[in-house]
DNA sequence: GGGTACGATTGTAGCGCTACAAAATTTTGT
DNA sequence: ACAAAATTTTGTAGCGCTACAATCGTACCC
């Protein structure tokens, strides 16, 4: 069929599909960009001619040309949990759905970040979306600099660019009375410190207020360092214990320490939730295939992704208040 | 300090910023690409002046001058377990200390795959950093004829581009000698399929030939989805009890799996490894904290990372033999 | 003091593509 | 069949930046 030679180290540019094709660049470009302004039997033709030739449009001078780019930007802390899949897929598929491609970038200090944030402006995206987490002091400005819609996922009032949430408070409100209705009075609530906790600083006031109004005890608290996660089970059952030996449920700041809590119950003889309610947070897989499954927050990650990229290409007021996104909380086995 | 308007909704341009610090727009080009060709103090001030600015220059016009990117992208099939996101370190760090950004891209299917590179081929990146699995047919020709640098990680022989891994058969026969030493003579195999399944194709012969050289049976073979992952364990325990009572060992395809199966286990009341030695695969966060902590294979994926970076850096020949990286055996608890 | 190096800086000429308007072609109306 | 309208195709003129060669300083030597 073709006789073209297979490896074409020279690159290949519009002008040598227009020739190949037997029409101008200008069509080329136009069978790309705006398939709809050519006939389709010229279409089709140059489509087959830049498949052959494996041609490819350098974005590059195409963005320089038209001055808007079709790709998307996100910035990950990490991508070690479930939610930030989820997120990542709804903006990915939420992108498509409109066109757009999506590069992520993953940045774990805040100056990986902002040097993330260089690169994707360097790139000239369509729009950045960052997470929530304390950033480097220069990057609101810079991204206010730059005009580039932004938006920030888990973000609040006074978001970077326009915050995408679900209503944290009352999450943690929900989850709360959900414990105190199935009769629990003494319940221990694990906070996590360290870079994601912003995204959940509305966590504590929030069960502090429904204790207190339930006139229970709000003062059963307990920090741990997020990279423990899985391995901090036995702490928080010694330090819970120690200060109430008639605990009965227990918060924790996602499923994976939930789960680490559960297995050191099942190691000590506790039954869950027998003597001990546990409560996750996330609905990750684990919450679900643990025995007993793991009562949750679901918070629809993919929703944020989703909105995020709708509130990008919508260009909202910087200052708008942050787009709510829907949670729900699941009642499980262990509470 | 800065009395210039704070935020200048006309884009910024090299010239905005020579005009700004009285220099030519070739010196602040200078000062970005090449900070040696620009005299100290003269690039100071310019720096000085793009900071205040918020200038951050257009890569795609210096890509199209220039003709190389400094950017180099990674598509992943999933980012959902541990081995990636070492991976993607890795791959990040690299690029990182030979002065190259890294983006990513997430493909779920061999479409999206595709679609991926095509962005990353737009994008003009100056090489693309793949996963082995099955591919698009027509990825490995448009790779070839791009002329981009491209690497496979944990890809073999016949990788697209030149294949990095760690040796998957040996890491499978020294775990399965492992437990023929241990004693355990009924050894079950897990066996995943779909997607990555390719990656792991080496695992069940060296098994085999493990366990015959031995004298040991090896058809207690089973086959789960991936998707099941966490939650496969009481089927596999099923499975494998059904067809020989007397198992005492099971070799798992992940730590994940393996996990789900000493779950499993500890719910029938089965000691692990006193009845049943459990052994991992990926050396995930959940096999150091289960109790028993599981033996597994520890791959280093962010070894391969890095080493797909040199890889991309160094333009071998797409032919060459793939580039091995270590592994290790980890004896833990659960054999 | 008058070259001569040598490093720092600056024009020039595109890179490959697309917005836009103009030109060529086809379709439509009568 | 012919003009007007609609559709399709095509030049032109940059987009913002950098390779390269040319120019400008200035430190140095005899």
């Amino acid at each position: 069929m073709s006789d073209r030679p297979p490896l074409a180290h020279k690159k290949l540019t519009m002008q040598d599909i227009a020739d190949a094709a037997g029409v101008s660049p200008m069509t080329v470009s136009n069978c790309f960009r705006y398939p709809d302004r050519v006939r389709e039997k010229t279409r089709v033709a140059v489509m087959k001619v830049a498949a052959e030739l494996g041609y490819v449009p350098n974005m590059s001078a195409g963005l320089l040309a038209a001055g808007s780019s079709r790709v998307i930007g996100a910035v990950l802390p990490s991508m070690r949990n479930s939610s930030f899949y989820m997120y990542t897929s709804g903006l990915r598929r939420a992108a498509e759905d409109h066109g757009l491609k999506l590069i992520t970038m993953i940045a774990e200090t805040e100056e990986e970040e902002l040097s993330a944030v260089q690169t994707l402006l360097g790139l000239r995206v369509a729009g950045i979306a960052l997470v929530a987490a304390p950033h480097a002091p220069e990057l609101r400005q810079l991204l206010a600099r730059s005009g580039t819609p932004v938006v920030e996922s888990w973000g609040g009032e006074g978001a970077i660019g326009r915050g995408v949430s679900y209503d944290v408070g009352a999450a943690s409100r929900d989850l709360t009375r959900h414990l105190i209705a199935q009769g629990r009075r003494r319940i221990g609530f694990v906070q996590v410190s360290g870079g994601g906790g912003q995204r959940y600083a509305m966590r504590l006031p929030a069960f502090r207020r429904e204790m207190f109004a339930a006139g229970l005890p709000d003062s059963l608290v307990l920090t741990i360092r997020a990279a423990d996660g899985f391995g901090s089970g036995a702490r928080i059952l010694d330090e819970f214990l120690a200060r109430d030996a008639r605990l009965d449920a227990l918060l924790c700041p996602s499923d994976v320490v939930a789960a680490g809590a559960v297995f050191e119950c099942q190691r000590r003889g506790l039954s869950v939730p027998g003597d001990i309610a546990v409560a996750g947070w996330g609905d990750y897989d684990i919450g679900r295939q643990l025995s007993p499954s793991l009562t949750t927050i679901a918070p629809f990650s993919e929703e944020i992704g989703k909105s995020a990229v709708s509130v990008l290409l919508q260009g909202h007021e910087n200052n708008a208040a942050p787009l709510m996104t829907p949670y729900a909380l699941q009642v499980r086995e262990s509470t």
